[in-house]
Parts: C-alpha cells; sequence; structure tokens
RNA sequence: GCGGCUGUGGCGAAGUGGUUAACGCUCCGGAUUGUGGCUCCGGCAUUCGAGGGUUCGAUUCCCUUCAGUCGCCCCA
C-alpha cells in the first residue's frame, strides 16, 4: 500500500509546516486578521462560477463527483471561492466592519501530473481582504505576503501587473485581434490558448521572441483612468514602504476573477527550478457579486506551502523540530518507579522519554543519542534505593548525582531546558 | 493530457542471461551482565517496483502497468 500519486504523508518536513504556519499566524495577527476555515468540499457550481468555466483548473484539474444524495461536489482547488461564499452566505458585508480580512490554511486538491512543488493534495494559505477598493489594501495585502516570505529568510522577487476591470475584456479583444494574423506562426500552444485563455499567450516561453508579441497591445493601455490611478498609486506605495517591485506586463493569473493588480512573489528558480512562483495574488473585485453577493471589492493571496518548504530546504534553513528535555535510562525491573518521575517531570512541564523495556546500556545511551535529549536519566535499583539518580548532560557534558526532590530544580536551573 | 529520465534491503549505491545479489550508513547481538559516541567480531534482501512474455534459466532482454523525477500545459 502506498499514498496515491501526487499525495504525501508529512513527516519530516513537519517542522517547515509549522514554521510556516506560525509565521503566518503572526503576520496574520499583526496587521489583525482572522482565520477563517471552510469545507474541503463546496458545491461544484461555486468552483465553475467562480474561478471561471473555461479555467484549466475548472476544466480537467478539479475533484469532482456525485455524493450519495446525487449532488456534484468537488474538492476545493483553491482558497479564495470558498471565503467568498462564507462571505456572502454569513452576511459578513452587512456587518459594521466595511474592512474585513481573513486568512485561511489547508489541504487543496487539483488533479494534475504532479512535479517538483506541485502535488495534487497541496497546502496553501490565503488571505483575503474585502471591501475596501482603495490602493493602500493592496498596499498591505503585498505587505503581509511580502513580510510573510522575508520574515522565513526568503529573498524574493515582486511582480506586478494592473488587467484593468471594465476594460479587461476590450484589451482582450484587442489583444486577439493583433494576434489573430500571426496565429499561425505561433507556437501550438499558443494557438490553442487564443481561444481558451488569451491572455496567457502573453507569458509563452516558446514565443517569447515573435514580434507579434513583442507589438502587442500591454494592458495598461486599456486601463481607465481611474484604474490607471490605481496603478500608479500601487507602485508608488510599494516604493513607500521599500518593498522592491518590477512591473512585468505579461503577468496575468490563471484564474478568470482578478481584476486590476495582480501580483506574484518568485523566488530565484536555483531554488525551485520553474515552479518558482511561491505566492500569488491580486484583486477580484467582481467575483462577490459573480457569487451572488452583493458589490463588494477584494483583494487577497495565496502561498504554496511545498514551495516555500522546498525553497526553505534548498537553503539549509534550520528549523526546530520538538526537542526532547529528558530520556530515562532504566537498569533492571524499575518501570514503575521510571514511569513515577517520568510523570513529576512531565507535570513540571518537561518532555521526557522511558526507555521502554530493558537494554544494554548501550543500546540506551544510543537511543539517548539519536533522540538528541538534552539530559539522560538513570534509574535503576540503587538509585530507588538512595532516592539518587546520575544525570547526564548530554549537550554540555558532565554527570552529577542529583537528589530526587532536586530534581526539577536542577533540570529548571539549566537555561535551554524546555520547562514552561 | 503530452514528452525525457529513473525504480536493487530502513537509507545511499554496485552489478550480471546462469548456481551464495558487492559495498557504505543505519539497525540487532557480542567483546564490555551499571554508563553510549572509537575499535573489533558476528547478524540483517528466498530477492532486484508489479504483472506478463522470450529462454533450459531473467534482477539483467521485450511488452504492459504502477510509482517517482524533470520539463510542457496549467498553477501554489
Amino acid at each position: 500500500m502506498q499514498t496515491l500519486k501526487g499525495m504525501f504523508d508529512i513527516i519530516d518536513e513537519r517542522p517547515y509546516y509549522a514554521l510556516i504556519r506560525k509565521t503566518i499566524e503572526s503576520v496574520a495577527a499583526q496587521f489583525h486578521v482572522k482565520k477563517i476555515e471552510t469545507p474541503l468540499l463546496e458545491a461544484t457550481e461555486l468552483f465553475h462560477r467562480g474561478l471561471g468555466d473555461g479555467s484549466d483548473v475548472v476544466r480537467k484539474e478539479t475533484y469532482t463527483f456525485e455524493d450519495r444524495g446525487k449532488r456534484l461536489i468537488t474538492l476545493r482547488p483553491e482558497g479564495t471561492a470558498s471565503v467568498v461564499r462564507s462571505y456572502i452566505e454569513h452576511k459578513l458585508y452587512a456587518l459594521p466592519q466595511t474592512d474585513q480580512s481573513f486568512y485561511y490554511e489547508g489541504p487543496m486538491f487539483r488533479y494534475e501530473r504532479p512535479q517538483k512543488g506541485r502535488f495534487r493534495q497541496f497546502y496553501s494559505a490565503g488571505f483575503e481582504r474585502f471591501g475596501s477598493a482603495s490602493p493602500a489594501a493592496d498596499l498591505e495585502v503585498i505587505q503581509m505576503a511580502h513580510k510573510v516570505v522575508t520574515q522565513l529568510g526568503l529573498e524574493v522577487t515582486v511582480e506586478i501587473n494592473s488587467l484593468g476591470t471594465a476594460r479587461k475584456n476590450e484589451y482582450i479583444d484587442a489583444l486577439k485581434a493583433h494576434l489573430k494574423p500571426h496565429l499561425k506562426e505561433l507556437c501550438p500552444d499558443c494557438q490553442a490558448r487564443f481561444e481558451t485563455n488569451p491572455l496567457r499567450m502573453l507569458d509563452c516561453k516558446i514565443d517569447l521572441e515573435n514580434s507579434a508579441f513583442l507589438s502587442a497591445p500591454a494592458p495598461e493601455a486599456f486601463l481607465s483612468q481611474e484604474e490607471a490611478v490605481h496603478f500608479e498609486a500601487v507602485k508608488n506605495g510599494l516604493s513607500h514602504l521599500k518593498i522592491p517591485f518590477i512591473v512585468n506586463p505579461k503577468l496575468v493569473r490563471g484564474l478568470d476573477y482578478y481584476t486590476q493588480t495582480v501580483f506574484e512573489l518568485k523566488v530565484s528558480e536555483s531554488l525551485l527550478g520553474q515552479q518558482n512562483t511561491v505566492c500569488g495574488g491580486g484583486r477580484y473585485d467582481l467575483l462577490v457579486k459573480e457569487l451572488g453577493g452583493p458589490d463588494v471589492p477584494a483583494v487577497g493571496f495565496g502561498f504554496g506551502l511545498e514551495r516555500l518548504v522546498v525553497a526553505l530546504k534548498a537553503l539549509d534553513k534550520e528549523v526546530k523540530d520538538l526537542s526532547l528535555d529528558v530520556y530515562i535510562v532504566v537498569l533492571g525491573p524499575v518501570f514503575n518507579e521510571a514511569l513515577a518521575v517520568a510523570t513529576l517531570l512531565r507535570e513540571a512541564g518537561f518532555s521526557v522519554k522511558v526507555h521502554p523495556q530493558e537494554a544494554p546500556l548501550k543500546t540506551q545511551f544510543k537511543q539517548v543519542e539519536h533522540e538528541k535529549a538534552h539530559f539522560a536519566l538513570i534509574i535503576g535499583e540503587e538509585e530507588i534505593k538512595s532516592h539518587v539518580y546520575p544525570l547526564k548532560d548530554q549537550v554540555h557534558g558532565g554527570e552529577q548525582k542529583v537528589q530526587a526532590d532536586q530534581l526539577i530544580h536542577v533540570l529548571s536551573s539549566h537555561g535551554d531546558a524546555h520547562a514552561k
């Protein structure tokens, strides 16, 4: 038996996930963002309406099936649609707080061919902010994303672009009109994208140098006056926040709901290969309405946790795993006494493991070493009689005899023991 | 969905159409019955991802399949 294709058990990587989640939590707290948890399963329709029927994610990557009541349901492929659904369902827009933010973290599912930093069940975390159309909202959202990755110790490039809103379709039409005469010169992928996802053509790695692309209209030309001002304000604001960025006119996001500002955070390809986008986001001013809510603007982003993990590992970033304070080595049939001591120490806040059966000291001390225990405490029949235990400090070296009633005191006096 | 590469013990890794599948690490036991890390001795793959085929004989050749990996599409 083994995991399904593209699925994985998190064991050795747990500390990385813990670190990332903790970092996200602390940044969220700084911005007073509440956590929201939504179900993994949603009505299929939510994603069709939210992400767009034409998007690849919906067309061929969702885990969709009928439940026993013949309802068509889908394992969520991303987080935003669910959060928006929740926002509308609970009429959060009617709350007196008009500017509301949420963050989420959890598993997402996409039926794709796995590769580096890409899986069928993967974990993402995201922030969503509802109620403000101001560039300041965009700025804080980008700042949060940037803060999370820099706090993790990763160097990222921030790329931004603006797709516009009102004239987004007009831009797409112009782009198609421009490229249509050149269609035959383009790669097969682009010919397909011409119909399914024209904006994506701009991102093509093959036709990069094609003259038709070089002369293609830029999205910026199709921004309304107001949107152009908004985009300028975002760029300006990033400079004020001292967040370096580059404007990438070819940056288009894969999901249909994005409007106006879009951005991605990328790490060096040397860390992640081609899947080097660790965070993507932008505005989705029409989505709330599209999903049946009022006309509420919103902006957000999502992280791919696996990609952050891969990047952190590539950097040899040290992460702390759970540490063990005391390993109790037993000599002879002394389990009751050993467990009693362990119980006392645990109640005092130490993490303690007891060797579970009699074994040669050599074997037990090897375990002490493998467990990276701070202290080894030896309990045998002599100790039980005398109430004095040998205590070895595995970190600083040395062994001392400690009176039973002094144990907690001695352990606590060590600064890096983990008593709470 | 498409293409390249890979698949040998817990991990890393050699190898060959023919009888006992190297080696390193880890692990287990002992030298050393109350103090590990060094050293020495001994042990640990009825089996080479799975299924089928060719063959007197397959881990080795062929087919299929599964999985991993890298890239494309797409995306986090």
